[in-house]
DNA sequence: GGATTTATTGCGTTTTATGCAAAATGAATT
DNA sequence: AATTCATTTTGCATAAAACGCAATAAATCC
């Protein structure tokens, strides 16, 4: 067989470890060593070794008294203090200006930052005059395209720890009211694959916006188009949606750096 | 380096890996292979294979077009599905066991969910009839010696995304009702090294809480004591604010296990 | 208390990670 | 466009370190 001749070299070792953060990370329950042992086909010495490596930096512990492992809090600090916001700006940037260009409208990427959604970046189309969403900003979640594309995946319960008991914030005469309406709209949302809004927030403006997920499906942030309803006119969903659902699409992509292990042989 | 010496076995390179790990996290900035290099004091080559690695698996990656190096989606995604909860829960229990059984009084474990604080574990004294505070429970952030501990690091700007513009809600005379007022009660609590909460929950309880900090800092929890102000009286307060802060640090020390494993011995 | 499983350590051997040097790539300068 | 300089990437021989084995210690189970 004809090996394929730009074979990426890797350190077998450190390649094992990293295993092991992702076995220990998936299990519920705290990981033996003979289980990492057998997962990796070595021996239990080696295995010992490798999570003795990870436990002396922190990234695995041990629960008090045993001998078996859970991650440790150096991959908690590290995820923690990272700016995860930043780099999702840098990935995405590119897309982000494709698709403002395309359309000809301004184009946002944004985030959820506790109970509201934050504009990261944004690109303005040429020519044409900045209405809303500048970056910084930060709009309610249940109102807005992009605060509903980042609440898509949420279950009731966790959309009731987030809005609480109280009634949602009404800005205008379309904005979502109730907590199951919202719910409801999130099905619509992960259906269609996009989150519009038609003048929920401020009067007069429409927005489509997709969530961008990792390979795994998790929600990482929004991608979406706001234009005057002057403009964005209520046919353009179909075509701007398309676009957009695209772009977020990508954005999940370029995120997800996984793609060379498909690559590998047996 | 006064390091101990240590006698834990441990693998070189999957060692240097974790340090690139940290690095990239730690950095504003991408970081490139040369500073990579320099920094383990390897060749470029070596730092390049170690950071490919990384990046095969998806815990390092490159913004577009460039070659130095950002954290990649690994890291998030590992972050994020792990149930940090359940890990705080078993490493804290012992200490919770023990602070509610020194002072005979309720012992309560909370983390920050969304715009709450949430009780994810409790131990009750013995003779004691439980009045409050069941695991599970969710409660407010401002109005709770636990969600005040939780908030303590933060400044107004991050206090007013979280709570917004309305006023915060009012469950009893000594709620806190203005964000300026909450915003002081965090410079104490940071100051003091614990929170109070006198009545401003539920009428008639009082509790002490301090926020548990891993060895960088970051509050990843609190730990407290609550119980009717018949019982718990005003006088109480020097001597539970001593034992609960004792209790927060001991447990941030064992969830930072970066270094001591040699303790435990025997 | 003995037996069985699981974790840890020491050691010789083989694998593998490494540094060197050279090739490719890319950026900057003229 | 040609040349330089800097950085990344690949190939390879060798030193180093990771590995499995086997022995020992610690836990767990009858």
């Amino acid at each position: 067989m004809p090996k394929k001749a730009a074979q990426i070299p890797f350190i077998q070792s450190l390649d094992r470890g990293l295993t092991i953060l992702q076995a220990v990370a998936t299990s519920r329950q705290p990981v033996t060593l003979g289980e990492l042992a057998e997962l990796l086909g070595v021996d239990r010495s080696s295995a010992f070794r490798l999570a003795q490596t990870l436990r002396r930096r922190g990234f695995l512990s041990s629960p008090a008294g045993r001998k078996d492992y859970i991650l440790g809090s150096a991959m908690w600090t590290l995820s923690r203090q990272y700016d995860w916001s930043n780099m999702l700006v840098r990935v995405a940037h590119q897309e982000l200006k494709a698709l403002a260009n395309g359309l000809n409208e301004t184009a946002h990427l944004a985030i959820r930052e506790g109970k509201s959604a934050l504009f990261i970046d944004s690109v303005h189309a040429r020519h044409v005059i900045v209405v809303a969403g500048q970056t910084g900003e930060l709009v309610p979640l249940h109102s807005t395209a992009h605060g509903k594309a980042l609440l898509a995946d949420l279950e009731e319960k966790d959309l009731r720890t987030i809005f609480g008991a109280e009634a949602l914030p009404k800005f205008t005469k379309t904005t979502i009211k109730t907590l199951p309406a919202l719910v409801k709209e999130c099905v619509g949302i992960r259906e269609r694959g996009y989150a519009v809004d038609e003048a929920e927030y401020m009067e007069g403006m429409r927005c489509v916006a997709a969530p961008i997920r990792l390979n795994n499906g998790m929600i990482v942030g929004s991608i979406g188009i706001s234009a005057p309803a002057s403009r964005f006119l209520k046919e353009h969903y179909s075509s701007y949606s398309k676009s957009v659902v695209l772009c977020a699409r990508k954005i999940g992509e370029l995120l997800s750096t996984s793609e060379e292990i498909a690559a590998q042989s047996a």
